[in-house]
DNA sequence: TCTTTGCCTTGACATAAATCAAAAATGGAT
DNA sequence: ATCCATTTTTGATTTATGTCAAGGCAAAGA
């Protein structure tokens, strides 16, 4: 628990917090371990807190009653998930499973709001994050509906070289299925498009790793859609 | 102005706020009359503030380069949007027009963030919207990367008619070609699924009214997707 | 009443992506 | 190294939905 407050102060949503606040903090969070492909939660349960990944990763998703996955955001060491239903107190919407072994810090609800209640500067940094969130959410339903899968590759392969700003040659941090259903469709679909986004010289696939040839193809792909063929 | 106060009480963002607080929120209130049609802010832009509907409908809606449209919501009287970028200062992620005559309120970025700042009470009423909205992004993700546009619309027909409690006479608040916009399609499909509904005996179309004749064939339709053929 | 204008619908066709099936490749574990 | 399980790829086919083009219809105005 003790390294837990250098961790807590690192993160986001505590972000400039004074000393004091960081040890209330400390104190109602706990400390929890999951292995591998552990389910979390799942859509419908009640809600308990919201979470903060210490170490590993986690993807939220939908399932359909066919039991196709959309996965909504995969979460990184130092983010937070489920705050959403922590505030309007209803079931949770989604599902939660790690994708490698992880650390979480959980934030039980009741606790937590009385923490926003008393601090402001704590529920504006919350209302920072979950503008961002719905952004992003707002970028998705974008991709998803006006773009066809290629240009969502081609957008998140550029997003995925901001990130590691690893020049052009970038890394995948989930699987080709995961990538699939974070893109909305399905691995045979996936493995087709890199292979035709090869064909074009636009990328060259190694595995898990991906070289950005023509920046700038990628992009006019991600704006414009179907120029390729 | 006089009458805005209590259009102001009356609105969920403001929610069990004393008096006193009311009128300093009136008080940095803009009013802004806007006629059918009329632009009230483009993606891209600053953001200026955020908006309340006091009068009339608001589309909020992202376009590709190719000029397909998507809606992200249809905000009505008492709700609020553009919140997303006030707290965090970016750009707009998307663009606004009114559907109809509209009256909104104008709340300027800089007061609002020092009202919030004031009054943890409002902060948490923000953020039970803001997790509102959040939760129906991933609904609508939900819909789009899981769901065929039969289940979309079935799905659309029973919140509709939740929402106007009307039993089973609903009425389109919008018109046939904006809703293909919100359920993520075009005119021509939306036309050939209300067809084919109808043909199933799951509705009648008459107009913008539509009669519900079978609900559990709808909720099925809604849940499970292609069962009809 | 006639005409215009903006929706909505219908038809013929094109196509992106899903499905089904199976082969290949990869990565651990023994 | 070998084996097994999982992931990824490839091929053949189907299907839902988009595109293009034209026609109908009703409300608004001349």
């Amino acid at each position: 628990m003790e390294s837990n407050l250098n961790i807590i102060s690192a993160i986001p949503l505590f972000n400039g917090l004074p000393a004091d606040q960081l040890s209330a903090i400390r104190q109602i969070a706990v400390e929890k371990r999951f292995n591998k492909g552990q389910v979390i939660f799942s859509e419908g349960d009640e809600t308990k807190g919201f979470f903060v990944v210490v170490e590993g990763r986690v993807k939220v998703y939908k399932v359909s009653s066919e039991g196709k996955e959309q996965i909504l955001h995969i979460f990184e060491a130092g983010q937070s998930f489920g705050e959403v239903t922590v505030f309007t107190g209803q079931q949770l919407p989604a599902s939660a499973q790690t994708l490698e072994k992880s650390r979480l810090l959980l934030f039980s609800r009741s606790a937590f709001v009385d923490l926003v209640t008393a601090n402001p500067s704590l529920a504006l940094n919350l209302l920072a994050i979950m503008s961002k969130k719905l952004r992003q959410f707002a970028a998705q339903i974008e991709n998803l509906s006006l773009k066809e899968i290629p240009a969502r590759l081609a957008s998140y392969l550029i997003y995925l070289s901001e990130e590691q700003e690893a020049a052009d040659e970038v890394t995948l941090n989930v699987s080709k299925g995961q990538l699939a259903s974070l893109l909305g469709t399905i691995p045979e679909t996936l493995s087709r498009i890199f292979a035709k986004l090869s064909g074009h010289n636009l990328i060259r696939v190694e595995g898990p790793k991906i070289t950005l040839l023509d920046r700038q193809g990628l992009e006019d792909l991600a704006e414009y859609g179907k120029q390729i063929e």
